[in-house]
DNA sequence: ATTGACAATATGTCCGGACATAAATATCAA
DNA sequence: TTGATATTTATGTCCGGACATATTGTCAAT
């Protein structure tokens, strides 16, 4: 079975939000692995260099290669440095998304196509499985997530629910991978993400989704569910995905050492 | 559906690992906190009190709430302060889990009661399973997770595999948590978790687990695979749960406001 | 009573420096 | 060649201070 990790990719952060000094410094560090001018494998510059390169202080460096360590980027040991971090065995998915220039993505062949958009209202038993009141009113957008082998049956099959409010996005929503919605969201209403909570279930397959999935009825499914909640708590956004047991491994890195 | 968040405690590290400053500022904070003087809702004493109360500077008083914060006990605002956050809705899987003294355990009316114990060799099917080379040795402990209600059935299934080299454990085994093996095993083979590694699947039931767990035999279930791995990369300790999926939701915050 | 301006405050960011510690390396002795 | 020992080095921990910024509370004006 294909294990999918689920990756992180380093934002670029719109003009409209300032960017911390040690914010800045992480993010050139993680464009300098992404690009592959530090590889896999490679020491990144000791501190004191990193100082002076980018005429920061070292507790403004460490604050910065903190942040590249939390998303798993690079490992660091006391005499021998800090190390690059193979991306397979680290892209697993991180706990602390610090900041909003994190992007969770699936893998880099990753396509998505959208099958539907529509207008819900959320009845009982979806009210049930969004975390959500009953009578909501959402614009769903449903679509399948392919791999890049064409012949491949698809890995999952997304349905998004957005706050109607934001319908004018309608025409941007079906090229970009849902966890963007929320920066456009944030870029251009202004509504922060105060907390993203996720839930992962087991689940037996729907008739209808199985044909969809080109799966069996009642096989084993992975349902993951993703709340992107406000600061009242209230969610604006409720993305939820399926994957046939078969086809998707949820993985993580719970702990890394911390030297 | 019942819905179990993993909790988080935050553990006494034994004698024989040295704590630094602001682990010990945490710890203590954190003990604080569970024993109740600082109530959830209620706001921790400022910075500089902390400072002045602990005779730290604020560096270390703000890396002392940094731990707390990446733990998910407290979040900070500006003007407002440092608040203790509610357990229930902050005690869902967090990623960094930075120290030792992180300890994973499920909901405090849980209870595992042992069913088997006995050595098992992996065959192919269960090394594709573990992620481990077929052929190896295991000391393999079952049991049943219970909820504190007597009539209830069953959460989940685990279980737990160890190298044979830390058989002597055997009688102790039964009575901890599986994640406390590992502190076991640490304190008295002085071997160090590097990495745990964890992944989450769906799966059908087979007949045998079923019959275990009180369910239908292919029901869909939750399988979590947990490797704990040492500093060359070897697991030396893998933990399978396997949960019924309508008595199981795995819930984890993927981020959580930085201020 | 609502709104606006302003000050107070607690956290956020950043600087400089100092010493401790673990691990890689070099050195020397057996 | 092996083994123990000393040195070097890059990160770990901790201190002190300074200014920025967001939020709250207060008070005055409409």
């Amino acid at each position: 079975m294909v294990c999918y990790h689920a990756a992180l990719i380093y934002w670029e952060p719109g003009a409209f939000m300032s960017e911390t000094f040690y914010a800045r410094v992480a993010r050139d560090l993680a464009e300098g692995i992404a690009s592959g001018r530090f590889p896999v494998g490679s020491r990144l510059p000791r501190e004191l260099d990193l100082c002076t390169q980018y005429e920061a202080s070292r507790h403004t460096v460490r604050a910065a290669i903190q942040e590249l360590q939390g998303l798993g980027l690079v490992s660091r040991k006391k005499r021998a440095g800090t190390r690059v971090e193979n991306s397979s065995s680290t892209r697993g998915y991180r706990q602390s998304l610090a900041s909003v220039e994190d992007l969770v993505q699936f893998g880099a062949a990753h396509r998505r196509v959208v099958q539907n958009i529509g207008d819900v209202v959320v009845d009982r038993g979806l009210a049930r499985q969004l975390g959500c009141a009953a009578g909501r009113a959402f614009l769903r957008i449903s679509s399948l997530r392919l791999n890049g082998d064409a012949d491949a049956p698809p890995i999952g099959w997304t349905d998004v629910y957005i706050d109607p409010a934001y319908a004018q996005l309608r025409d941007v929503i079906g090229e970009y991978p849902e966890v963007l919605i929320n920066d456009l969201i944030e870029a251009r209403y202004g509504r922060r993400i105060a907390e993203i909570r996720q839930d992962v279930q087991a689940l037996a397959l729907s008739a209808k989704l199985a044909r969809a999935l080109n799966a069996k009825a009642g096989a084993p499914a992975l349902r993951i569910i993703r709340r992107y909640l406000d600061q009242a708590g209230e969610a604006f956004e409720i993305s939820v995905t399926i994957h046939p047991a078969d086809r998707f491994t949820f993985s993580m890195c719970l702990r890394r050492e911390r030297g």
